[in-house]
DNA sequence: CTGAAAGCGCTTACAG
DNA sequence: CTGAAAGCGCTTACAG
């Protein structure tokens, strides 16, 4: 019996005589061998680990992306290494660019914060990349998003067909950041359709996306004359943040200000009230980034990079129809599509 | 110029002339060389990774953890894998007892749901075990927590020194659930001190520790006709979850029902009311767990199990001291001090 | 179905 | 300070 048996055997090669089996596998057992997986790693070439890089784990939107990919690695037989940017666009550079880790791993999955396609093409050759999320430079990767233009635009125009004129925009970005431009370009273009005119000085910047910028923000809009009726969150932090600064005020959501968010988190489904937002399929996003970068990783593929177009829907919920904190009328709750087991807290 | 030389720059070995160094750094820029990770960790019997496993990466505790662990990793050449268990105890069995992935990272930080010390002591040997959180079994692997009971009954006497009588507590668990029995037990204690008896119809069960959970407790508890006038919730999901209930039923927190939660996530500072919480040392706990389970990894260290205990605080804020969405008079606002970037929004 | 042998790409005593 | 060589623990054509 040869070490070509044992392996044989380890790996489940078909072409072994059963009793052979038998008494390797006892062996193994007795012994409590386990191969050592970066042996086999170095001999295939293959670490089957891939790497998940996203500015900041726990923002709830990535933490519940990166579970999501993790299960879907699993069912493939990979592992996922996450690392994070903390928001540091030289970090990402560093990260994605020059290597700074040397490859261990067959693929690398990103979220991008502001890599530009200038960026991405002095990229080193190395392990297939791909991106999440949108950016607007051509495709130099993989890349897998939902049309952010249409979504802001939708969730804008359901604040004009609730009636609001004044509406503020929270999370706009200095240039380099993809999501936030492809967000205000719906929410103009919502409003071009409605005959409404963009009130410039309702655009609202925020450096990063967190509940605390969309506070400061809701707090310059609520010190105004004339504050707004509405404000489209480009994600639910920021609208979680701003909604926080419309209660402690005193005023109500919706009636005072009505809130759109955007990513369908957990925290939005349980606020009081709950949150209007718009919800991309990420269970489909997951799978099919994990799919397509094992496409790529095990064809060597040099086709073209492609375009994938992930669904999502506006799921609207309190922040823009019901009457929160005063036990009155609700309207009926949305319920979340992709996890059954979960529904919004109405008793 | 042997492989000898080029692997002593790489490895930034000191004893190579200046001028070698230079050439051979040349030649690897020029030619974009990057070592093969995999290679050098088969031969240093080290992968320089380490496994992160929790029970879900998308609850915003272990999410905040995890984040914080990849960054004390990080500074110490380390990259984390992390996998989930999804609340399942043989998953979880499986991944660490069984070795069902063999060995490819050099020590596993575990954040156990219901590892009883007989699993674990059936373990096979291998990388070094670290386990996060509290466990009642005797010490058989190195162990980093606060100390549950003494931060559950500080909680606890927390709503009763402000004159609550009937407490809720949401969050017991079937046997074997060490978390909820040292909380649990600390709740008792402070009754106990204060010559309170616990109404033992008042502890509710939550088998997961989710918004959802929390939201269906309290609304069993709003059900009975001598409802309680303060929870203590075992996590702030279930907090969160239980103050959307009481909310939405037009009752008032704190004024009606006052809530406390346990692990201080960014959700609670946010949340209106913002949530009074039991705020462990999240960044302690992150670096602790590196430090020690890296000193087992360097020393192949044989030394008995220790256990490290991290501290915590009670963040008092408005669930038990502020009144809520109306505008009214606010107590100061608790501080978090990890991120001093991010305050509570008080407008 | 199984054996003997080469090799994945590094690191590291051992000499010099 | 540098070279020549062995070996980490696997997998995999190549024979048989």
């Amino acid at each position: 019996m040869s070490i070509r048996t044992v392996s044989n055997v380890v790996s489940d090669y078909p072409y072994v005589a059963d009793d052979t089996r038998a008494r390797v596998q006892a062996a193994i057992d007795r012994l409590g061998y386990r191969p050592n997986l970066l042996a086999r790693s170095l001999k295939q070439g293959r670490s089957h680990v891939i790497a998940l890089v996203v500015p900041e784990l726990d923002v709830p939107y990535f933490a519940e992306l990166a579970r999501l990919i993790i299960a879907e690695g699993r069912e493939r037989g990979y592992l996922v290494m996450i690392d994070h940017t903390d928001g540091d666009k030289n970090l990402e550079r560093e990260l994605i660019l020059q290597n700074a880790r040397p490859m261990n791993f067959d693929g690398v999955i990103l979220s991008p914060l502001a890599l530009s396609g200038a960026d991405l093409s002095e990229r080193p050759p190395g392990a297939p990349i791909l991106l999440l999320g949108e950016k607007s430079f051509d495709s130099l990767a993989d890349h897998v998003a939902i049309d952010n233009v249409a979504a802001a635009d939708e969730a804008t125009t359901h604040l004009i067909d609730i009636g609001r004129s004044r509406i503020a925009a929270i999370g706009v970005q200095p240039s380099g950041y993809d999501t936030a431009k492809l967000r205000l370009k719906g929410f103009r273009r919502a409003h071009r359709r409605a005959g409404i005119p963009v009130d410039r000085s309702l655009l609202m910047t925020a450096t990063r996306f967190h509940r605390t910028d969309g506070a400061e923000a809701m707090r310059q809009l609520l010190a105004r004359p004339d504050r707004p009726d509405a404000v489209f969150c480009f994600n639910d932090l920021l609208a979680l943040g701003a909604m926080r600064t419309v209660l402690a005020a005193g005023l109500r959501v919706p009636e005072d200000v009505a809130i759109v968010g955007f990513d369908d988190i957990e925290d939005g489904r349980f606020s009081t009230p709950t949150l209007t937002t718009i919800s991309p399929d990420k269970q489909l996003i997951a799978r099919q980034a994990i799919e397509q970068i094992l496409t790529r990783i095990s064809k060597s593929d040099d086709a073209a990079p492609i375009e994938i177009r992930a669904p999502f829907r506006l799921a609207i919920r309190e922040s823009t129809a019901g009457i929160p904190c005063d036990g009155g009328a609700r309207h009926q709750a949305d319920r979340p599509a992709s996890r059954p087991t979960r529904s919004d807290s109405q008793p």
